[in-house]
DNA sequence: CTGAAAGCGCTTACAG
DNA sequence: CTGAAAGCGCTTACAG
């Protein structure tokens, strides 16, 4: 490909091959209505002159603007915090399959609590939005009233919106059920179970694996890692310890290590830790973590496809679409039945 | 801010008021030729109405499309690596604050390879590029040849590009002259020289210290990092042991403790260890590292700055821009003079 | 202060 | 198979 300082255009092209742009642009997008030899040749002529599709103007005349804008809070990309941005990585991957491009919003607090929409969205440069990571129901609830489509990625509200979930609640069900095959019968969940949908759906699946093997869920035995704004707190562990300990996630996990390797417990030898995510830090703790591990390119893919659809078809709905997760066996379990 | 479904354009707002809608765009531009009273009206009727500006027409016309997109070499966002990832978070705040967008273009190995343009290049969607991270001589000579400005930020090649720069030999300098002052004289550096120019200059800064207190360099105490290719391997150790290791950055550092560690050395009584960076390796090292801070957001602000510069003005010329990092003294550093 | 005209570069629908 | 016309929504330069 030649690269060429002035910008041609397809006029450019007809001009010199003396046809109209039309026929240029049917050639070039290859549409009907032009015979086989004119289109090569002006495919050829085109590449020759540097010719670059101009897409402003295409989207203009189509009303897309082909890019998709992906909010993510800013409360989840702190300096120790990899994960969303990671996630991100795959989106704009993803959307480059396809064609388009993302364009990043960071959502900081302020502009969440006053309600204020993107700027892609007020300069309408985008044709929907991915939203990566919880933001508060109020503002999940405007992004529900703009005319542009949303996809959810990675949390949702009771509202009636698309989005795409880990599969939190059996991801740590499953988990929960290894712990009890290995042995274990004294539990404990590490989270505010208040604080997000995610870390509600995995206690919910560790609960569910207490029922099935008729545990009963001990009070002591829930255990907050963070406040009501996400800050982690220092943990309050129960009198009674635990054998075993089933983090929301793979960060808090590797700090509850920290914390018991402090206090004189070694893991897993007296007791076990499980953590979900298959983050930095799940290697990063000693011992490594037996965790869960999200599908995030499963994930950015669906989450890409249903927004790109959503942009054509207003109507379309997905509902709430979970993506499985797959347990990653490390050595942070200890084995305690014989 | 009313929401409404439909589209409004500046013809329906200069409709509904009975003007034309050369005054609208006038009006809402706060460019000269409207009366107060009327600019006020037109203003209110706007928001009202739920108008938002459509980018892309006034992109077209102008010839700008205010996005800009950043490029990052695949190989540097690794599953454990969030420190480019974290630099376009600030890139993107930086951009949004001028009133621009970030399109980020993950370049894959092979794309770099062959020579392969970013999409957004193909079809106008940017007005300039900032390339994050170090490319090939040959993919770098290729973004000089098009006619969209580039900055590349942390890495420069010899060709005569504007970059944005970690002060890298001189934060090493300082680095370096600091353990000196603790009393270290046998002070090995940590890092391929030989791969990018980063490692490069910090070896260099380390260098100078050396130099300047007649200390000899010694080869074995060159302790590679990486292959070629980028990818980690063991450390090879001397056979005499320094009293310091210098490394090229955290995570290298990171590693070092643990290799140190493992071999029965203690961190930092028998051997002080610095990183650079300041990046999520540093605090999870035990004990925490002494290492340089880079200032992503001075640095990220500068490169947009100059990239919006450019793009309006082809003729402008910045040159090497050097952001003076900073030590973060931690506790990895033993004081061995009396 | 206000507006009619032209044009940015493309695509769609229609006519030949 | 090929192309003239119209239009996407804005802005610029000019005329009144």
């Amino acid at each position: 490909m030649n690269i060429v300082k002035q910008r041609v255009t397809m006029r450019d092209i007809a001009r010199k091959l003396g046809v109209s742009s039309v026929t240029v642009s049917k050639a070039l997008n290859d549409k009907e209505g032009v015979s086989e030899e004119l289109r090569k040749k002006i495919k050829e002529t085109a590449r020759e002159m540097g010719y670059r599709l101009n897409t402003l103007a295409k989207a203009m005349k189509e009303g897309y603007s082909y890019n998709v804008g992906v909010v993510i809070p800013e409360r989840f990309i702190g300096d120790t915090q990899s994960f969303y941005l990671r996630f991100y990585q795959h989106i704009a991957k993803a959307l480059d399959h396809y064609g388009y491009c993302s364009i990043l919003h960071i959502l900081t607090a302020e502009d969440e609590e006053q309600l204020q929409l993107p700027r892609v969205y007020n300069e309408r440069k985008v044709d929907g939005f991915i939203m990566l990571g919880q933001v508060n129901k109020e503002y999940a609830s405007l992004f529900q009233q703009i005319e542009l489509p949303v996809v959810f990625l990675d949390f949702y509200h009771d509202q009636d919106v698309d989005c795409v979930l880990t599969d939190n609640f059996f991801g740590m069900y499953e988990l929960t059920n290894h712990l009890i095959q290995c042995g274990h019968r004294e539990i404990a969940f590490v989270g505010n179970i208040y604080s997000t949908s995610s870390i509600q759906d995995r206690f919910l699946g560790y609960y569910k694996s207490l029922l099935e093997h008729r545990i009963p869920l001990r009070e002591e035995y829930i255990i907050s890692d963070r406040d009501e704004k996400g800050k982690y707190i220092d943990f309050v562990l129960p009198k009674n310890m635990p054998t075993a300990f089933v983090c929301n996630c793979d960060q808090v996990a590797y700090h509850l290590v920290h914390t018991l390797k402090e206090l004189g417990y070694r893991v897993p030898e007296d007791c076990s830790v499980v953590g979900f995510d298959n983050d930095i830090y799940a290697t990063l703790a000693e011992p490594n973590l037996t965790t869960v591990q999200v599908n995030m390119e499963e994930m950015s893919d669906l989450a890409v496809k249903m927004i790109i659809e959503k942009s054509k078809d207003r109507n379309k709905k997905y509902g709430r679409v979970l993506v499985k997760g797959q347990i990653i066996y490390r050595d942070s379990v200890q084995r305690i039945n014989d």
